[in-house]
DNA sequence: TATACTGCATTAGTGAACTAGTGCAGTACG
DNA sequence: CGTACTGCACTAGTTCACTAATGCAGTATA
């Protein structure tokens, strides 16, 4: 796992969408301890307090729930949150786009055509502004 | 015309908005000249600087063309230039939903259905957090 | 109970984005 | 030339998101 300090995207919200990722993908299984605080801190070499506003937001997704002493762990329904959550947030890009295209007097046809577009090329990496 | 300062989008960039969609619409016609900062600053209530804000982004976008002690003018490939630019934000919205979705596993079907979902629900102000 | 772990709350520093104040430079016109 | 408009450049203040430093509170184990 990997922290770009340069890009535009604050580092918690690397970390969570990584940990989200992971759920996601089974790599974390339900009521498993995950990574505790200063130990994710000290491997990604950043404040505790950081991996903790990651955490948070996971927590409010229903991805993970906390024991105070104990660590933070998967939550049983963990996938479905996920799946859930990445749908709404997919949902809400989506909806940007629409709303943009919309006002800027395109017909939905052509709405459809750019989305085709994008969804073809599948190779993008479209991160990383110095 | 109305701005809302409470919205979490800046200023400048509602009015560079509205005027964008304005040409896009054919309200300004080609090599007309647009208000002056100073009077839609005056009408907007905000500083001239924040009009000349939201102009420098439509010049960057090869929307207007400025003179200086004349006034800034509609140019004549504005219509064109729009629907490009707003093809390219668009594109990038669209870019942001799949990349999403993809780092969430949801497969390609999957993602066209969420499309479409949000496509269908036309009328959506998601506008305006306190 | 002492120790070593856990999450959490409070406060502070830093940097970037946004907006505003002010003055300079160019153009048209009487 | 002088006036009244235009855009533009420079500087400053304000706000807010992000990150960090530090200390408190809960839990397990010897």
């Amino acid at each position: 796992m990997s922290i770009n300090s340069n890009s535009h995207v604050p580092i918690f919200r690397q970390i969570a969408e990584h940990i989200r990722t992971g759920i996601s993908a089974g790599i974390y299984q339900p009521d498993e301890m995950l990574p505790s605080l200063r130990a994710l801190a000290l491997e990604l070499v950043v404040n505790p307090n950081t991996i903790q506003r990651a955490y948070e937001e996971l927590e409010r997704e229903g991805l993970v729930y906390s024991r105070r002493g104990l660590g933070l762990f998967v939550a049983r329904q963990a996938v479905r949150s996920a799946r859930s959550q990445s749908q709404d947030d997919v949902e809400k890009a989506f909806a940007d786009g629409i709303r943009l295209a919309r006002s800027a007097g395109l017909p939905d046809d052509e709405i459809r055509h750019v989305f085709s577009k994008s969804l073809a090329r599948k190779m993008d990496k479209t991160g990383g502004k110095s």
